[in-house]
DNA sequence: TTCACTGCAAATGATTTGCAAAGCA
DNA sequence: TGCTTTGCAAATCATTTGCAGTGAA
């Protein structure tokens, strides 16, 4: 089998067709690591990359990514979305000054917070509603 | 002094000369309690109230007086941008059905998420940067 | 063959901008 | 008067959608 097997399974898995520009896109995406990427950054590693793709099946294959579970949307900042091949709990540092996201390392502060969010009981929450996620985004700017 | 006085001394604190779509803005959103407003709902609200004012107006408006510190700009969900009359340390639930905000009172978890945010220290951030400031959104579903 | 998928271009929604006219100091 | 502000319409930006053509099972 070849190496795109694992890819090829997790796109079936995520009841989607293995198609050329999937496939394409996805090896992008899962094969180098955690990522962030915008539909705009992904158009343009895929154009370097020589893959034949239009900017709307890019939109479209993030969408389907996430509803299956391969990728996590990041809003922050009410310009574009990321998308982040880091599907784990984890929270994210913001750039100010360039735009970008990054995901902050388990073995910082990480722990504080989600001992924070672990801590909140449903009593807390406005009657009617229950915890769907918790968001942390750490602002960051150029240090003096 | 009428009752605009403390309105006209606050704008021109942010520098901004007291006209009349400003100090009706400026009344409309500092004059019932905290809120939180995105440009599309003021404006709706100040043709509501009979005020002549251009979509644009209200949108250079919401900026100045964010940057004058009389509002606090909070991003959420790619969408649209909420403008919030709170502007002290404070965080927010996010409906996810509706697409609203509120802000968590502070006798909730607030307090919880804040010893969480003092705790941390500018050693556990990227190097080159300095804290801007730290988001939290509790997004919150429909319960069961 | 039959739907799912893709590409393109047009539509959308929020926001910004250019610029002439109107308003405040 | 002189510099701000405003309004309107056009421009932008990110994203979505309609629909005819293409491809995978």
């Amino acid at each position: 089998m070849g190496p795109d097997s694992k890819i090829v399974e997790d796109l079936r898995a995520a009841g989607l067709r293995p198609t050329r520009q999937r496939l394409a896109l996805a090896r992008l995406l899962f094969g180098h690591g955690n990522q962030h990427v915008t539909a705009e950054t992904l158009f343009e590693r895929a154009q370097l990359a020589g893959i034949k793709v239009s900017l709307a099946t890019v939109y479209n294959t993030l969408h389907q990514f996430t509803d299956g579970g391969l990728l996590r949307r990041v809003m922050v900042g009410s310009l574009r979305s990321y998308f982040d091949t880091n599907v784990t709990d984890h929270h994210h540092f913001f750039f100010e000054d360039t735009g970008e996201i990054a995901d902050i390392p388990p073995d910082k502060f990480n722990w504080q917070i989600n001992q924070t969010i672990n801590g909140i009981s449903p009593s807390g929450l406005p009657v009617g509603t229950a915890l769907s996620r918790i968001d942390v985004v750490v602002r960051l700017r150029a240090a003096d």
